[in-house]
RNA sequence: CGCGGAGUGGAGCAGUCUGGUAGCUCGUCGGGCUCAUAACCCGAAGGUCAGGAGGUUCAAAUCCCCUCUCCGCAACCA
């Protein structure tokens, strides 16, 4: 059997407004759960959808619809998304499946007759027309922070799991294991949560009906955190009565998300899964936020970006590429159309779309098209672009196994720079010209064909749609030069290869036009 | 003193952990080339690194202190 990888995305709460956000998280793991496999991991990719709680019990009834009705048509929306940006996921759990709810009770039985779940109360203040509860210290100024009007002082039954019993193994986790990356966040989740001392946890509502009731107690329903971090395990069959791709792919390898949702993901989900004695996840990675101009990415605020906009009209590999470069390792990055658009013509346009183009023309020019041996080298000159050639597998490699998704591009997009320099120094025009220098332009056009060969190899877990073109237009036909591992292979067995030129990979954009048609459009 | 992050040429960023006179991409200007998608290659101008005529040091963007500004987090927005 071979080596497993589970890697997940949050499960995401269907809310009307399904944007880049979304789409960077989900991209991102889809690239790794490509990298991985291509490596011959055994991957499982999960994603899917939390659809409980009050606030999806409200819209619903606002649209007058059914919960489950109101979700189905949302949950299509997105699905539509991971269809459109080619997302390879093993499996779209709902917190709505049957499977899942099943599930879920038994978690929660489980934790109860362990005594890791008992019943009490607690008090808040409760507004009304927001039908929230809140601390005293969220109050502002004595009033509900959201609309601010007068709460109350009220009492509610609920079922509260016991985090606290769990604080010192999770200090201990976060603070001497790479369990948290980047590590900032660790400082974050343990100055503020860990080390003032974790409560207990409120884990069961009665003010809405829109969840998994508790087995035992069907005035409750189980609240988000049991319901919906669960989804982890429940996907693989956990506490079900197939638990075979659980034993297979538990622990997951890394739980990826946005940095918001950190916090439960490195402190509560850690502690759920002490208290039903299952091994945790190797890796929690909490990246950036793609922000819009300098805000952060909301329906309120008017900023939401349409994938479908941008895949539709520049394409999918356009798209893909700029999410995965967007963030840098852990931080922030931005989204604006004007930085997509220079982007792509400067790196997915100039520069590799444009060497391809001139690589494949000049094979078709010069030899008819076949792919020549190499024959007379200069080594000052070769040597340099075969070491970046032969060096680009490793560093990509080693890039990803860090996170550095947008180093990773960078360094391919930097191996097609240098070849694009190397074509200047060669000067194949002029080689051209002599046929006694016919032996050295086979050389420097069969160094250049490898080269773009070696980046399309290298893009397969980023881009879906232009390695398979590049490809095509190097007339490769045997699957051993574009396996993954190919790519630091130097020199692969392209002699021979009949090249045909094909569309152009990325047109060149106009920024002001497209400025004015994206503000049209959006 | 709530916690965390950030403040570097016109824009976006790297460099700060392991101190030694600042680097990348885009833009601008000049040159070259013509295989290529007005693309490509070379070169230049432009910053003294938020502020403190602060501390440590032979030497600080880089370590310490203070101030200012911006952003995020504080029970469910990737």
């Amino acid at each position: 059997m071979s080596k497993k990888y589970y890697i997940t995305t949050p499960i995401y709460y269907p809310s009307g407004n399904w944007h880049l956000g979304h789409c960077y998280t989900t991209v991102l793991c889809d690239a790794l759960a490509r990298y991985k496999r291509l490596q011959g991991y055994d991957v499982y990719y999960l994603t899917g959808t939390d659809e409980h709680g009050q606030k999806i019990q409200e819209r619903a009834r606002q649209n007058n619809m059914a919960p489950k009705q109101f979700v189905d048509g949302l949950v299509d929306d997105i699905k539509k998304l991971w269809e459109l940006l080619d997302i390879s996921y093993t499996k779209f759990i709902r917190t709505t499946d049957v499977e899942h709810e099943t599930a879920v009770q038994k978690i929660f039985q489980k934790l109860y007759d362990k005594g890791d779940i008992y019943k009490s109360s607690y008090e808040g203040w409760y507004c009304t027309p927001c039908e929230s509860f809140w601390t005293q210290t969220q109050l502002k100024d004595g009033k509900c922070p959201d609309c601010g009007r007068e709460v109350k002082l009220t009492k509610e039954e609920s079922y509260f799991f016991r985090l606290s019993k769990y604080q010192d193994r999770l200090i201990d986790l976060l603070t001497n294991t790479d369990f948290l990356e980047p590590r900032s966040r660790v400082n974050e989740m343990v100055n503020n949560f860990l080390k003032p001392g974790l409560t207990d946890l409120s884990v069961s509502r009665t003010s809405f009906d829109w969840g998994v009731k508790v087995p035992f107690d069907p005035d409750h329903v189980v609240y988000v955190w049991i319901d919906a971090l669960s989804n982890y395990i429940t996907a693989l069959g956990y506490a079900s009565e197939n638990e075979k791709d659980f034993e297979t792919y538990w622990p997951a390898d890394v739980h990826m998300m946005a940095k918001e949702i950190v916090r439960f993901h490195s402190i509560i989900w850690p502690a759920i899964l002490m208290a039903l004695d299952l091994p945790l996840p190797k890796k929690v990675f909490g990246h950036g936020w793609l922000l819009f101009g300098g805000d952060k990415m909301s329906k309120s605020k008017g900023n939401v970006v349409d994938p479908f906009i941008l895949v539709n009209r520049y394409g999918l590999d356009a798209v893909r590429y700029y999410l995965l470069t967007a963030l840098p390792y852990g931080s922030d990055g931005t989204y604006t159309n004007e930085a997509f658009i220079k982007k792509i013509n400067a790196d997915l346009v100039n520069t590799l779309g444009n060497l391809v183009s001139r690589t494949i023309a000049m094979t078709e020019q010069y030899f008819d098209g076949v792919i020549p041996a190499p024959e007379v080298e200069d080594k000052e000159i070769d040597q340099p672009l075969i070491d970046a050639i032969k060096g680009a597998y490793g560093n990509v490699t080693d890039y990803l196994e860090k996170f550095e998704i947008n180093k990773a591009l960078e360094e391919i997009i930097a191996l097609t720079e240098r070849a694009n320099k190397y074509i200047d120094q060669t000067t194949p025009w002029i080689l051209a010209k002599n046929p006694e220098q016919k032996g050295r332009l086979k050389t420097v056009i069969y160094n250049l064909c490898e080269t773009i060969r070696t980046a399309g190899v290298l893009l397969r877990p980023f881009l879906t749609k232009t390695p398979p073109k590049i490809f095509a237009q190097l007339g490769i036909n045997d699957e051993e030069l574009i396996a993954f591992d190919s790519a630091g292979k130097f020199p692969a067995k392209l002699v021979g290869c009949k090249v045909q030129k094909g569309e152009i990979l990325f047109p060149r954009l106009k920024l002001e036009q497209e400025l004015e048609e994206l503000s049209k459009l959006c």
